[in-house]
DNA sequence: TCCCGTTTTGGAGCAGTGCTCCAAGCGGTG
DNA sequence: CACCGCTTGGAGCACTGCTCCAAAACGGGA
């Protein structure tokens, strides 16, 4: 309270000025380029002209750092989620939210992924369980209900985290890169998955991710 | 071949000589022991009382280190699960043996989700399409149910590995940590997690997680 | 038996990481 | 003007994965 109001009584120290806001921006600028990896506390006081002291002056640590810059994703992403009236089509936005954001900044994916305690992760959950009341799921599942949601969409998110991380940059060339290896299994122990390898290349994540909600959301309709 | 051959002509170099299966044991020890972050090189070196370039005269790095600990783990996991007849038993079967290792080995969740196509995971994979298929799952219909499961579990096992990061012994008092956190929510912003706080800690995950499989095998009867 | 090429070993050292700590600078207040 | 607290930048620490190399251990051929 008090501290805003000293802030707007001076002016900026400089056009320039250090602040949480403008640290994380420049983690997501970097974090876009070059992905997780990219993001250094070396790379940072380089973008920003500065110094690692002054940055953890602002920032507590790395982790905190990801952390909100997963947080202003996830939350721009899920906007205009809101504005969906249908419970059942609510859902599936606020499930295509997240893949798009996490297939755009797939770094973020990783994050939510690995700490799905913080604001970006209760926003989500938020929204599924808000919609699954609406859809009339009893109390007692809703918590299940959401969890089964909330886990596939995680795990979707960890994995297009995963596959930037083998291609960083070209999308279908992981899934030939991954269709070639599979196709040269064992035929004995893996039928399956060299059968799957034939259809890797041209198949559809996206639509492919929204077919799992839909197989999720068909299921919770039968406990209704 | 040949090398198999040579190398049961020669006997055991030493009683402790260092060899891959050596260094893996090794590694899922001091995983189990502390930790994703507790297998450092070093630590490697110094529990089997070597250098660094013995250890990476064996193995190429950390990362295939640690998806060779995984397999090990995960197909250990896995032996008791072709002995179950009805496909949709073994689905469940299925995930409930990546459950239990992810639960018990989290670091192989945070493995498993991070690089999910190293053998590990081609093996759930492999069962899981098996069964769907024993199912009588459409052959068109098989990748995407098959896509479902896995990225569930994924993403299960990915938050098992997330609440041991949390809390590396204590199971329990993660999730009363989160509820209480949760609890003080803003009650206008999340009313739903407010009540899901209420319900968290005495929760049990496995059976949690084992209605989410029934609810994807729900939806996925329902396009039979 | 000895010798010599191959495999295996251990550790010094490098480049890079997150983070702490401190001396200096700046700006507003008395 | 002098002071004091917030802010800044960077030197430095402890740690990481990994490379490189000299030496030891080994075993087949002479």
């Amino acid at each position: 309270m008090e501290l805003m109001v000293t802030r707007t009584k001076r002016g900026e120290r400089r056009a320039d000025a250090l602040s949480r806001e403008r640290i994380v921006e420049a983690a997501i600028e970097i974090l876009d380029a070059g992905g997780e990896s990219a993001l250094t506390i070396r790379a940072l006081t380089a973008r920003l002209a500065t110094g690692t002291g002054a940055i953890y002056h602002h920032v507590a640590n790395m982790n905190e750092l990801l952390a909100a810059a997963t947080g202003d994703v996830i939350a721009s992403a899920m906007t205009d989620v809101v504005s969906v009236a249908d419970p059942r089509e609510a859902i599936r936005a606020t499930a295509l939210a997240v893949f798009d954001a996490t297939d755009s900044h797939p770094w973020a994916g990783s994050q939510l992924s690995r700490e799905p305690w913080q604001p970006a992760f209760l926003q989500i959950a938020e929204s599924l369980g808000r919609h699954l009341q609406a859809l009339g799921v009893p109390q007692r599942a809703q918590f299940d209900c959401g969890s089964a949601l909330g886990n596939y969409i995680l795990g979707v998110a960890g994995q297009n985290a995963a596959r930037a991380r083998l291609h960083p940059h070209d999308r279908s060339a992981v899934l030939e890169d991954i269709a070639a290896r599979w196709a040269q299994l064992d035929p004995d122990k893996y039928p399956i998955m060299r059968q799957v390898a034939t259809q890797l290349p041209e198949h559809d994540d996206r639509t492919q991710f929204l077919v799992g909600i839909d197989l999720i959301l068909a299921g919770i309709t039968t406990v209704l």
